[in-house]
DNA sequence: CAGTGGCCCTGTCTGC
DNA sequence: TGCAGACAGGGCCACT
């Protein structure tokens, strides 16, 4: 599924192929991947037609091309599980599930919405904030993604460490730190040798530190791994992980032997989902407290402190 | 108000 | 062979 990596390489392929070009057409073809935009089709096709796809922008996931002159509305994407954003010749066959294309003026290219699930979507939104940081509304509340030069490190290990909730949600969460998806966290958890269930507020500065590293680092590796397969007239973002999948050492890989120490990986349920760990490397916590629970045990008041 | 859990959606895979 | 059910999962939203 496209993670952080796969939308960046999407994004670095839009910018090469789409910025610039004028907007003649939209063709909604389900209504679903549009639902984000509130005020329906002709809405949406009435802001995009005549406007220029001015840049190519992404935080987390999310995916925006600012409209220009004005740039003050941008068309935003976010790809879900199985979104594909295909920039292709407009008389080449349809996809099984295309959802919406966009024709240009100069007719050369058109840019495909392609998504079996519709878990993701495309909408029309105003940019809000400064012009130099602006960022859609729909972008707005989620932290930046540690791949952003202006990432604030200081600040992510501190709210890390005051949130009453374990890593891994921590991590999946947007509003502490975007673009880590249930993969990347996995792999993170794994190259730091950190539960998934560890209470964030049991982790001391250092740790929160070397969390945040092993992030980069697999984020980095991944992107790395995904830029190879890119072709810069078709922007593909494959069902799968791509080459990255063979440099998984957790996910996906119950029963096989960790690769650090051979113990079986295990496979835990999360959240509806799966959790991989390795039973060895990364040990449950000691207090493995239930969600939800009262962490005063952990945080260890104090006797008698004056504090009310 | 921060944390929690259910839900959306459809194709693929497994097991009976 | 056919069918039912599990599973994949980011983000939103209604609860506590």
């Amino acid at each position: 599924m496209p993670e952080l990596p796969e939308v960046e390489t999407v994004r670095r392929g839009l910018e090469r192929s789409v910025t610039g070009r004028t907007v003649a057409r939209i063709e909604v073809c389900h209504p679903r991947a549009i639902r984000r935009h509130l005020a329906g089709p002709d809405d949406l096709a009435g802001r995009l037609v005549g406007a220029t796809l001015a840049a190519a922008c992404r935080r987390g996931k999310y995916l925006w091309l600012p409209l220009g002159p004005d740039r003050t509305e941008a068309l935003v994407a976010h790809l879900g599980m199985s979104g594909q954003l295909l920039v292709c010749a407009p008389d080449s066959p349809a996809e099984a599930h295309l959802r919406a294309r966009i024709g240009f003026t100069d007719a050369e290219r058109e840019l495909r919405y392609v998504d079996q699930r519709t878990f993701g979507g495309l909408a029309v939104e105003p940019l809000v904030g400064d012009a130099a940081t602006a960022v859609p509304r729909a972008v707005a509340h989620i932290a930046r993604d540690p791949m952003d030069p202006a990432f604030d490190e200081a600040a992510f290990v501190r709210t890390l460490r005051q949130r009453r909730t374990g890593l891994k949600r921590a991590l999946l969460g947007q509003t502490l730190v975007s673009g880590i998806g249930n993969i990347y966290a996995d792999e993170a958890l794994w190259a730091a040798r950190l539960h998934w269930a560890r209470p964030a507020q049991s982790m001391t500065r250092p740790a929160a530190e070397r969390l945040l590293a092993a992030v980069r680092a697999v984020l980095a590796a991944a992107l790395a791994a995904g830029g190879t397969s890119f072709d810069a007239l078709y922007v593909q973002v494959n069902g799968q992980s791509g080459a990255f999948d063979q440099s998984l050492n957790v996910y996906g890989r119950a029963g096989r032997p960790c690769p650090r120490c051979a113990t079986p990986i295990r496979r835990d349920p999360f959240m509806n989902r799966s959790s991989f760990s390795c039973p060895r490397c990364q040990p449950r916590p000691r207090d493995p407290a239930p969600p939800g629970d009262d962490r005063a045990r952990v945080a260890k008041p104090a006797k008698r402190s004056a504090m009310p």
